[in-house]
RNA sequence: GCACCUAUGGUGAAAUGGAUAUCACAACGGUCUUCGGAACCGUCGUUUCAGGUUCGAGUCCUGAUAGGUGCACCA
């Protein structure tokens, strides 16, 4: 539709003032009250045709709105001018009976943006014998929705997950197991509630709790650090039995635990890529780039000094003087391997804020060693999920874990439930399915970059601009396409009200803001789009009797509301959200 | 110190350079309790400061102020 009016405006153009190659705008105004679709072209071409015509920009609209009027398909109902100089199109009743039809049959414009492309997203990334703090369910939340939204824009997506299962942190975490220290074996794991009652993550919580001890000694206490040292050698090089056998206990235990989480969230992953691994590709990388003169030795340690590539950036160590491999050496393998594993056009990789200069060192280090490569990397991150006070650290002990806080929301809203009749076993689930849409919700609904402020009173409430609220809206929707259903009604768009309703021209929107979305890579306008929606068709219910069998309307009020259903259900989706039957 | 990011009602956010800056929470007042009230309607109140570009700036540029993140052997 777009494209007609633009092409319905070149031609006005060209017939009433002998123009061509104008760059205009044909966007949908904020408001609805300003149209469909509007145009500034009056006000664009206004400087330069003012001083020839003598005339104003109100007089060359007028001009531009006569002949449009004269030529203008029977889509578009009206045109007017408003404001400065704003040409406004209305679309036709037609025009949105039609398009609610597509709807009703599920049939979508083709996407574009992301059309034969094939895309590996890394999300997630938490790392074994560490806590899976909220940090992951931040990166895992906003990757999954990115991932799903290249889906439905036409993309192939293969999803990744990269897991340190190597490092500092492990030695951390072994030398806190070895001590079995009295405050990590006498603390108390006992699930919270009935939620987590065959809850696996009991293991990975001690192991988490032995690493903070050892976090914290390390830093604190100089022999202790010596120790872990000592430890975090041996890691690497496998040799020493009883380490070895804590090791691959404690992997298994934590990655069975978040396999757990990922189960869910309702996320899968087609690769689990391995920091143990990519360090021995990584090394093999750097040591024949050493020889080429891209890496340099630098106090013991080889480094990669970018800020002779692009002055913005900084020198970063890639093996220490230790001669371990760092997590920059790692990156160079992992990409290696991530586009030798799959022909990509493009890898995307969504973490903290925090990486974001580490990403682009080391971004540039590819581009000296794969710079067809390099040009296909998107680093994409988001800031923090923050407390009132202080930021969140695993290292420190203020760590708030994924598997708390989804188990604060899901008893949360398994309280609000409590009157409604259901089965347990039913209401349970979907406490789970709310729990996780109220987290993932906060998370999603604002722009990425900006920090979460982690309110707990605020991220479980469920009123007003909340996941649950979507999920809410849906289900009370679909409850009255079933009433409907019952009362022999069905929809129908051949008789139709003498308005149109905003909630129909709200939801022919959707599709462009998938797009959207999709061209940037950001799920929050799906989010924005999402509540709108929500709180017109509410008003429209509010307002309107949907499954009344004398009313004559009845039928076209009912596939609406299907429309609507059906569009909240796709929408949810893209941001990883499911709707439960009852709520 | 250098680099990057951010600054919008009391609070949390939205807004491809467009029109009267949108929404939620809170507060206050109402609907109604008849298709599921986790609802609906109304009132209140906002672009950090100083310049600049533009027909038009929350958005772009310059400077200031405030906050955040990163800056070599952690990940």
């Amino acid at each position: 539709m777009e494209s007609t009016i633009k092409e319905l405006i070149n031609k006005a153009l060209r017939e009433c003032f002998d123009m061509a190659e104008v760059a205009f705008a044909v966007e949908r105004p904020k408001e609805l009250t300003h149209g469909d679709y509007a145009t500034n072209v009056a006000l664009v071409i206004s400087k330069t045709l003012a001083k020839n015509l003598n005339s104003g920009t109100q007089d060359i609209a007028a001009t531009l709105v006569g002949y449009i009027n004269d030529n203008k398909p029977p889509e578009i109902a009206d045109v007017s001018i408003a404001g400065p100089g704003f040409i406004n199109f209305s679309l036709s009743k037609e025009f949105f009976n039609m398009q609610l039809n597509m709807m009703l049959e599920q049939k979508n414009t083709s996407p574009i943006t992301w059309e034969e492309k094939r895309v590996m997203v890394e999300y997630t990334d938490p790392n074994p014998f560490k806590p899976f703090h909220i940090g992951h369910l931040m990166t895992n939340a906003i990757g999954e929705s990115i991932a799903r939204i290249i889906t439905a824009s036409g993309g192939e997506v293969i999803r990744a997950n990269y897991q340190g299962d190597v490092g500092l942190h492990v030695a951390k975490a072994i030398w806190g197991i070895q001590q079995q220290s009295s405050w990590v074996t006498e603390k108390q794991y006992a699930p919270k509630s009935l939620l987590s009652k065959n809850n696996p993550t009991y293991l990975a919580q001690y192991i988490g709790d032995c690493y903070v001890f050892g976090s914290e000694k390390y830093d604190s206490d100089e022999g202790v650090k010596k120790e872990i040292d000592i430890i975090n050698k041996k890691i690497y090089e496998k040799d020493d039995d009883d380490i070895n056998a804590i090791y691959v206990w404690g992997r298994e235990a934590t990655l069975e635990a978040f396999e757990t989480i990922y189960r869910t969230l309702g996320t899968t992953f087609d690769y689990y890529f391995f920091e143990s691994d990519m360090a021995i590709k990584g090394r093999a990388l750097v040591e024949r780039f050493f020889e080429k003169g891209v890496f340099v030795k630098s106090d013991g340690a080889i480094v990669f000094k970018a800020e002779e590539y692009n002055p913005k950036l900084h020198t970063r160590v890639f093996i220490t003087s230790n001669d371990l491999p760092t997590y920059e050496t790692k990156e160079l393998g992992l990409t290696e391997t991530k586009f030798e594993k799959e022909t990509l056009d493009q890898s995307i990789v969504i973490t903290a804020v925090e990486q974001k200069d580490y990403m682009a060192v080391a971004t540039e280090a590819m581009r000296q060693i794969h710079p067809e490569y390099a040009e296909k990397m998107k680093h994409i991150t988001h800031g923090m999920m923050r407390f009132a006070a202080g930021k969140m650290s695993s290292r420190k002990g203020n760590v708030i874990t994924g598997e708390s806080l989804l188990n604060d929301a899901q008893v949360m809203a398994l309280e609000k439930m409590k009157e409604r009749a259901m089965d347990e076993s039913v209401r349970e689930g979907a406490a789970s399915v709310i729990g996780v849409a109220a987290i993932k919700y906060a998370i999603l609904r604002q722009a990425l970059g900006g920090d979460i402020i982690y309110d707990p009173e605020q991220s479980v409430s469920f009123d007003g601009d909340s996941g649950p609220y979507l999920q809410y809206s849906t289900t009370r929707a679909r409850s009255v396409i079933a009433k409907a259903t019952e009362l022999g009604i069905v929809a129908s768009t051949k008789i139709t009200p003498p308005a149109i309703y905003e909630i129909e021209k709200i939801l022919c929107r959707f599709e462009e803001t998938v797009e959207h979305a999709a061209k940037t890579l950001e799920p929050h306008h799906i989010a924005t789009f999402l509540i709108d929606l929500a709180s017109r068709f509410n008003s429209f219910y509010a307002n309107e009797i949907i499954a009344d069998p004398d009313d004559m309307y009845a039928p076209y009020k009912l596939a609406l509301t299907k429309a609507f259903a059906q569009t909240m259900t796709n929408g949810l989706y893209l941001l990883g959200i499911s709707v439960p039957e009852k709520m």
